[in-house]
DNA sequence: TCCGGCTCATTTG
DNA sequence: CAAATGAGCCGGA
């Protein structure tokens, strides 16, 4: 079974599954009281709150189990990013042996936005798309962009 | 600037 | 298996 928590994030809400380990298995950018109604864990209110208020830069949390050998390489690639750094779909791809347009459909499919840092891969030019192009997802991307110091 | 071609993992038929 | 799709990129007109 699956429990998803909510959290006021300062650009709105957003979710937070877990198993009934208390691992963290999936994080969205968006989401509804209706739709989260278990209590977060104080330890990821924590993290959160310390990211939020910039004094965490990195969550180090494991990339997610799920997922082809493909995309799992990607997100490890992209895991490594440093804080305040970005890097192109061209370089995720070059790291990896592979192609911008592979890579992108990878960070598509990763289900620890934020924790799994794909907001810090950009197109060469601009910052690309997030989330699939859904709503506000593009604002949301330059909105953390920003917060970890990053002009684009 | 706009447009076609190239690329490749994944999805869909 | 073949075709279509995408969070890209490059070169030509």
């Amino acid at each position: 079974m699956n429990y998803p928590c909510l959290y006021a994030a300062p650009f709105g809400d957003i979710t937070l599954i877990f198993d009934n380990q208390q691992n963290l298995i999936e994080l969205k950018l968006h989401g509804k009281p209706e739709h989260a109604p278990y209590p977060l864990p104080d330890v990821w209110r924590q993290k959160l709150d310390a990211y939020f208020s910039g004094r965490l830069k990195n969550f180090n949390h494991p990339i997610s189990k799920q997922g082809t050998v493909f995309q799992q390489k990607v997100w490890q690639a992209i895991a490594d990013i440093p804080a305040g750094q970005v890097l192109t779909y061209q370089d995720i791809a070059r790291k990896i042996g592979s192609h911008p347009r592979a890579v992108g459909g990878a960070c598509g499919k990763n289900p620890l936005a934020l924790v799994v840092p794909c907001h810090r891969v950009v197109a060469k030019q601009g910052l690309g798309g997030f989330s699939s192009g859904n709503g506000n997802a593009l604002a949301i991307k330059h909105w953390l962009l920003q917060h970890e110091g990053v002009n684009i």
